[in-house]
DNA sequence: TAGATTGTTAATCGATTAACAATC
DNA sequence: TAGATTGTTAATCGATTAACAATC
């Protein structure tokens, strides 16, 4: 079907999707690429190049149906479907993504907590107890897991990952501040806190205002 | 000074740093862009190209001295100065930042931690007291802050920021799912967890392997 | 000096925007 | 039917890569 997509047109999609769930709660039928421009601040041919990637959802001279649009851009993101995921990690980050009910809603369910750390033995959130990391092989062999989320720190990281990908997980949602190296079938998707916030403090020294009083 | 770089070379920076930083603790002392290139699976040209936006760092015949370059991007990114940080909403996710002692060593220090759970209020992380968020006004006038993050739900997050702005906060971290409107003066830097999780669910549903099965 | 490697210009590639014929 | 708006092709813009003269 689809293929050869950009990922500059995938980071958009969930935007888009965020931005037709908002206008299906406030009963909005129909929009127009153009009425959609206004609102998400892009242009309206780049939200027609986009969705015309995975098909004609439109129609001419009436718009899109958001509640179409909006299950179709689901779809193709796989939000029909539920994903099982595990949490490698469970300090305070870990617990916070165990704790994000958001994330159950679209389909991506945890059902296991993994830690090092003996003090966190017993301990349950949101009703998923905290296993010790050597319980992740049986676990893995007993269970279907799609994602595996690291949320530990960089210096135990890689040597997880080889171990996930080798009991066949083959999709990493990372947030240890490093690059993994991984076999080409499985993906990857880094969340590197702070490179967000050395992006924003590049930002702030060098915000249009400052610039200003050099020229 | 340096003016109108792009976003997509800003975005490496902090990635280079990572590298330079490992070289540096590794004791190699200079390296070349072709080297660094294998290392970070980048092309050489790119990196001269990047680097070359601040200033000629390197030196023919030799390359870059690692110490050095490390200093100048640290220097470029704002490394060099401290940013006061409050955490607006002192849930899991808020009190995982509070407790990302790398933060601070990168000289981002949070100063205050704010909700609006009365049950949060006297508990101190890593020695920051919560305070309730009606506290706020008065703390930004008594303290210099340099950085809010925002960690709470999407719908308290705009009027939160309004406020922020109107008191004089002109760097967001913004961890909220919403796209804040905030005036052309004030950095705000996103990061939006659900669309990363979205984006790696698309990658699955659309990795190379299952693409073959349809050719 | 000869060899290595940068800084920088030119060529290529890809992504965004504009334009408009097709069509609801 | 006339008006609106898509889907799609063509034009533009920007980012990446290649090439090479300058120079350490």
């Amino acid at each position: 079907m689809e293929k050869g997509i950009s990922q500059a047109v995938i980071r958009r999609l969930p935007r888009y999707y965020r931005y037709l769930g908002e206008l299906l709660e406030d009963s909005v039928e129909r929009i127009s690429s153009s009425e959609l421009s206004a609102r998400m601040r892009v242009t309206a041919s780049q939200i027609r190049q986009d969705l015309n990637n995975f098909g004609g959802f439109g129609q001419q001279g009436y718009g899109y149906n958001v509640k179409n649009l909006y299950d179709e851009i689901g779809r193709i993101m796989g939000m029909n479907q539920q994903h099982n995921m595990i949490v490698i990690g469970a300090g305070n980050l870990g617990q916070a993504l165990a704790n994000y009910v958001k994330f159950e809603k679209m389909g991506f369910v945890i059902i296991g907590l993994f830690d090092v750390n003996p003090a966190l033995h017993g301990v349950s959130i949101r009703g998923v107890k905290v296993r010790m990391l050597d319980e992740l092989k049986e676990f893995l062999q007993k269970n279907r897991v799609d994602i595996a989320a690291l949320t530990m720190p960089k210096e135990k990281a890689g040597k997880v990952a080889n171990m996930l990908v080798e009991l066949g997980v083959n999709a990493i949602w990372n947030f240890a501040h490093l690059d993994l190296e991984v076999p080409e079938h499985v993906v990857v998707e880094s969340v590197h806190l702070s490179d967000s916030l050395m992006q924003l403090s590049y930002n702030i020294a060098n915000r249009e205002d400052e610039r200003k009083n050099k020229k």
